[in-house]
DNA sequence: GTAGGGTTAG
């Protein structure tokens, strides 16, 4: 049968029509659901039993194919389906309602509500209409037209309904009053899963993360119902920064569900990822390809596990990430392809980031910036300052996060009055007030070209508090080029503003002892042995396989300890004949006082890179993340290991990316 | 023949 023909189903069986229009759920099915129409309302007379649910049916319908208009029409319509008027209940507005907010057309919803009640008593709003109402009032932030609903809901004995409950508590946290939808929370006679969620969200969107963690907390200690993918959906986004107890807390409540869907994998491995926990959501990732019962994973949790791959460099896991996206044939798709680019680019991998980037069919401003960032951190801020360029030209406008970008990248490649220009444009062209991150890179761009005075100057100057990284920035440049008397004021300002910060000490009491200030010295010493503070411990990741490898500094943990030292051993004998010399080396690069003394043992980029050689085959390039910037020692030694080995090596460290 | 909480990239 032709297709056009398809579409006049010359059938008088009511029930037939009806069944196709049910089928029809997309778009292209509009040519079927409009001829059944018209049959059916041939076929109809309002007295017909079947003319109500027809209209439920056809509402539904246009809109499951995005003909919202249509569906619009079909309830407007006093149509000969029903004629009456008596059976125009409520539940025809409550599917249409469901349809508007569904599509996030939430003022729309709010208008057709509104106007329910003047139409007359078959139209008034019942329990189903409400939930919908107040889930628009959060979504729009219409807190006093939530409230008028609330009382009116109240007024009709409606407020014991546990779907209108809540929604309410959704609609008052959402709303900025967390109190508010506490006290419905309290008042509940019987709460069940949802009604936790609810709450727990609630305090979470409200800003109150410590709140939805005890509520969290008293949840899963009551025993009463257990989690579901809800709760954990709900208590995410109050896991941002997160104490590693209450992570463990969530992991347990996760690891103790029977049955475990999607969305509790999903936000699982973001809370996990949030909170720089990146083996972890690696291995979680992985753990749920092999053991998840039931479950796929999808667009969001491939979003959300590769920017931990691209942290740790897991190139090979991002990879088979990449392939699996392709044969499931998941691409275009703008969220994955914006993923894929940058854990490339954190791989260390341009060539196969540019790739992403080249065969992306639409790009937005995240697919810019990501391209634009890894370009600054691979060393090529010209490049980087020429796309961002690009990017303006294709009439894209660029956001806060685009501008630290570029900023990033004029400060690597040391374009300091590029930098400069674009700072102004920010505010003048742009009206974006800049953030201490802008601030970060312009200290950064002022102070590696020298300029610390006028660094200096920026900084009190600025209009915000200025934080500790941007006192850092300062007192890096001060030390690149030996200022002593604004290196001390920004050790002093740093001090003072995070004197429990371990990373800056070593800066911090080389500067005081530079400077001659020796009461100081003791002073940063006395406090971090007081404190008990040790230095961040130096750490690579290197991934093998499937596998993540840690290696600390002097590490003789790991299974293949000896072979490692062997291979150093041998390495270093060879590299020393071509006027390697870690003494002199550590002098010539000016190593802080404690790496010296790590000298006596080996640091953990040494160690990765002998274990990596010692596993993997000629040719292989080598990748290494370490969670501090790399010496000048390590960067020289492994420049003659490459040599010697013939193997590419990409060291990345928390600044950028060498290629060695 | 309808309703509540909830995941994603720079």
């Amino acid at each position: 049968m032709r297709a056009s023909r398809s579409h006049l189903p010359a059938t008088g069986d009511v029930d037939a029509l009806l069944r196709l229009v049910a089928a029809c759920r997309a778009p292209a099915h509009l040519p079927s659901l409009r001829a059944a129409h018209a049959r059916l309302l041939l076929l109809l007379h309002p007295s017909h039993p079947s003319a109500a649910p027809a209209r439920v049916k056809l509402i539904q319908a246009y809109a499951a194919c995005s003909a919202l208009p249509a569906a619009h029409a079909v309830l407007e319509s006093s149509c000969p389906l029903d004629r009456g008027g008596t059976t125009t209940t409520a539940v025809c507005f409550n599917v249409l309602i469901r349809a508007l907010t569904a599509a996030s057309l939430h003022r729309d919803a709010l208008r057709l509500f509104v106007s329910m009640r003047p139409r007359g008593p078959a139209c008034f709003p019942d329990h189903y209409t409400y939930p919908l109402a107040l889930k628009s009032c959060a979504a729009s932030k219409e807190l006093l037209l939530g409230l008028q609903i609330h009382s009116a809901v109240a007024k009709l004995g409606l407020d014991a309904n546990r779907y209108v409950a809540h929604s309410a508590i959704s609609m008052y946290a959402r709303c900025g009053r967390p109190e508010d939808a506490y006290r419905v929370f309290d008042g509940m006679q019987h709460r069940d899963v949802v009604s936790w969620n609810a709450m727990i969200s609630g305090f979470a969107r409200a800003g109150l993360f410590e709140r939805a963690v005890e509520v969290f907390k008293e949840f899963v200690a009551l025993q009463c119902s257990i989690p579901d993918a809800g709760t954990m959906a709900s208590i995410l986004p109050a896991m941002g920064n997160a104490k590693a107890e209450d992570i463990l807390f969530v992991r347990k409540a996760f690891d103790e569900m029977q049955f475990k869907e999607l969305i509790s994998w999903n936000a699982m491995l973001a809370i996990y990822a949030n909170n720089g926990y990146h083996v972890k959501a690696v291995e979680l990732f992985l753990r749920m390809e092999k053991d998840g019962i039931g479950v796929k994973p999808d667009s969001v949790t491939l979003a959300t596990v590769l920017p931990p791959c691209g942290e740790l460099s897991a190139f090979s896991v991002g990879k088979r990430i990449h392939e699996n996206i392709k044969r499931k044939m998941m691409l275009p798709n703008l969220l994955l392809e914006n993923a894929l680019l940058d854990m490339y680019a954190n791989c260390g991998c341009l060539k196969d980031a540019r790739e992403v980037f080249d065969s992306m069919s639409a790009r937005d401003v995240i697919s810019w910036t990501s391209i634009i960032s890894a370009y600054g951190k691979h060393g090529h801020g010209r490049e980087a300052v020429d796309l961002f360029e690009k990017m303006l030209g294709q009439g894209l406008e660029p956001d806060s996060i685009a501008f630290v970008a570029v900023l990033a990248a004029c400060s690597h490649a040391g374009l300091l009055d590029v930098g400069k220009r674009y700072f102004g444009s920010m505010t003048s062209r742009y009206h974006i007030t800049p953030k201490a991150e802008h601030y970060t890179c312009m200290v950064d761009l002022l102070g590696r070209a020298g300029c610390i005075s006028e660094a200096y100057d920026f900084i009190t100057t600025m209009p915000i508090e200025p934080n500790e990284r941007v006192w850092g920035a300062l007192l890096q440049a001060c030390r690149i080029h030996s200022n002593m008397d604004i290196g001390v004021v920004a050790a002093d300002s740093l001090f003072r503003l995070v004197p429990e910060q371990t990373g800056y000490y070593v800066l911090l009491s080389n500067m005081y002892a530079r400077a001659g200030r020796w009461a100081d010295v003791t002073s940063v010493r006395s406090v971090m042995a007081n404190k008990g503070i040790k230095k961040l411990p130096g750490a690579s990741i290197v991934e093998l396989g499937d596998r993540v490898h840690t290696f600390h500094i002097g590490d003789r943990y790991h299974p293949q300890s000896e072979m490692i030292y062997q291979k150093l051993d041998e390495l270093l004998g060879r590299i020393r004949g071509m006027g390697y010399n870690p003494e002199v080396e550590a002098t010539l690069h000016d190593v802080e006082e404690e790496d010296k003394e790590g000298h006596l043992s080996v640091h953990s980029e040494k160690l990765a890179i002998a274990f990596l050689l010692i596993n993997t085959s000629p040719g292989t390039p080598i990748r290494v993340t370490m969670n501090l910037r790399t010496c000048g020692d390590c960067h020289f030694a492994a420049k003659l290991i490459s040599t010697i080995t013939s193997r590419e090596i990409i060291l990345k460290d928390t600044n950028r990316i060498h290629h060695i």
